[in-house]
DNA sequence: TTCCCTTTTAACCTTACATTAACAAAAATG
DNA sequence: CATTTTTGTTAATGTAAGGTTAAAAGGGAA
C-alpha cells in the first residue's frame, strides 16, 4: 500500500524563500500547500487537515501568531511550528502561549528543518493512537457535535456551545464515568495551569451542569483535588 | 494537600553552570535531582521517575549523547532536553535521531527555558491519559476504586472517600490479611514519621472502621506497636 | 465607533479535608 | 497493680478547593 504523505501547510510571505523551501520538502515526500499570507493560509487550512503548519511570524496584514490563534480554535491538536528571522524573546515566548511545538530561525539549516519536522509528526503520531479523532458523542439524552460546537437534547432544538464550553464538554466525554483530571483540561485547553485558569474552568463547569440539567441522569461529579467526572447513570 | 512537583533530572558537569540552573529550575517550583556527569546521571535515572532529562551534551567519560541512548533504553518516553555551548549540525541531528524533545544553547534565556520546559512536560502530560495500575479492590461485600476514590457496598450507593481514606484503605487492601506496618503508611502517605502524622493516621483509620462497619466480615485489627491488618473473615 | 459574544476576574459562599486537641480505653512494662 | 505507652474515637479548627453569580475585560463584526 502506498504511504500516505504527510500534509503540511506552509504559510510564508516571501516568493522566493516560499517556494524555495516548498520545493524542498516536496523533494523529502511531503505534501506541501503554500498559502502566500495569514488571510490565505487560515483559508487553505479550513479546507484542509494538515499534519503540521509551518508559519512565517513576520507577515503584512496578518502575522503568525494571530494565524496560529486562529488555527488553534479550530484546532488544538495540529502541530505548529514557527519561523522567525530572528531571535526575539518575545517572539518565542509569545510562540509558546499559543502552543508552538517548535521554532526555526532564519535562516536555519534544511537538514534540521527535516529532522524537526519528523520529529514533531512522529510525536503527534504517537499522541494520536490513543486520542482517536472523535468529534460526535452520545451523553445520556443528549449529542454532542464538537466539530460544530452544538448541543442536541433528545432530536430537539441545539444549543451553542461557545469554543471552551465545547472543548470541555469534549475532553469530559471522552473520558466519560472515568476521571478526566483538572490538569489535562488546563493544559490541553487553557494551556496553562494556574489559579486563575483554574477558576475559569470551574466557571465552565458550572456552565456545562446548567445545560446538562435537562438530563437527570447526567451529572458532573467532582473529585477534589483531582479532576471532574462526567457520569451517566442508567 | 500538597501540589506534586515535577522532578527534573539535570545532568551537567560545570559544577557553577550546573548548581544555577538546578537553583533556577528549585525556585520555579521544579524537583531537580543534579548528577554531575553521564554514569551518575544514569544512577539517578534508574533510581527515580522523571518528568524530564535536561543533559549536557559536552562531558567526559559518557557524553549526552550516549547517556541519551541509555535512559531510551530504560525509557522511551521520558522527555529528553540537550544543552549545547554551540550550535553543532551534527549535534542537533545526533539529538534528534536519540529521540530528543529539544534543543537549547548556552548561554540561553532562562524565561525561555522555563517556557519550553513547561511546554514539554504539558505535551508528555496529554500524552500519558491511561496508566493502568491497579486501581480496584474487593474488600468483603465492598468494591473500592481507588483511582475515582469511591467505595461501594454490594452495588449500592457509592461512598466518597478523601484522599487519605483512599490511600489508606487502598494500602490496606493491598496488604489484606497482613500486616501493614504503620511505618509504611505514613512514609507512604504522610511522607513524614512523627507523633502528629501518627495520631492522624489513628484518626483515619477510625473513620475507615465506620465505613467499614456495613459488612461485619471486614475488619480493621491492631497490632499493637506494629501495625494494622485489613482481615476479611470467612 | 457600538454591539454582541466569549472569556476572565472578582466576590461571596459552601463543602471537603487534614490536623490537632481532648479524653477514654487498652496494652505493655516493670 | 500502678504507670506509661499506644490506640480508639469524637469534636474543633483552619485552610484549601469548588459552586455560583455577576461584573469586567477582550475581540470581532457591523
Amino acid at each position: 500500500m502506498e504511504e500516505q504523505k504527510k500534509k503540511i501547510l506552509l504559510v510564508e510571505d516571501d516568493p522566493n524563500f516560499g517556494t524555495v523551501l516548498k520545493d524542498y520538502l516536496i523533494m523529502n515526500d511531503y505534501e506541501v500547500i503554500h498559502a502566500k499570507n495569514g488571510m490565505e493560509g487560515f483559508e487553505k487550512f479550513k479546507k484542509d487537515d494538515f499534519d503540521l503548519c509551518i508559519l512565517d511570524v513576520m507577515m503584512p496584514y496578518k502575522d503568525g501568531f494571530t494565524l496560529a490563534k486562529e488555527i488553534r480554535e479550530k484546532n488544538t491538536d495540529v502541530p505548529i511550528v514557527f519561523l522567525t528571522a530572528k531571535t526575539m524573546k518575545e517572539d518565542v515566548l509569545r510562540g509558546y502561549k499559543v502552543g508552538a511545538d517548535d521554532y526555526l530561525n532564519k535562516p536555519f539549516d534544511s537538514e534540521v528543518l527535516l529532522m524537526k519536522i519528523k520529529a514533531i509528526i512522529q510525536r503527534k503520531a504517537t499522541e494520536t493512537i490513543s486520542d482517536s479523532k472523535q468529534f460526535e458523542f452520545k451523553i445520556g439524552g443528549f449529542d454532542l457535535n464538537s466539530k460544530l460546537r452544538f448541543l442536541r437534547f433528545n432530536g430537539g432544538e441545539p444549543v451553542k456551545l461557545s469554543p471552551k464550553e465545547n472543548e470541555l464538554l469534549r475532553l469530559l466525554a471522552l473520558h466519560e464515568n472515568d476521571l478526566m483530571p483538572r490538569e489535562l483540561a488546563l493544559t490541553k485547553i487553557w494551556r496553562d495551569d494556574n489559579y486563575f485558569t483554574s477558576r475559569s474552568m470551574d466557571v465552565y463547569i458550572a456552565k456545562l451542569r446548567k445545560y446538562l440539567k435537562l438530563d437527570e441522569k447526567v451529572e458532573i461529579l467532582n473529585i477534589h483535588g483531582e479532576g471532574f467526572r462526567l457520569v451517566i447513570n442508567s
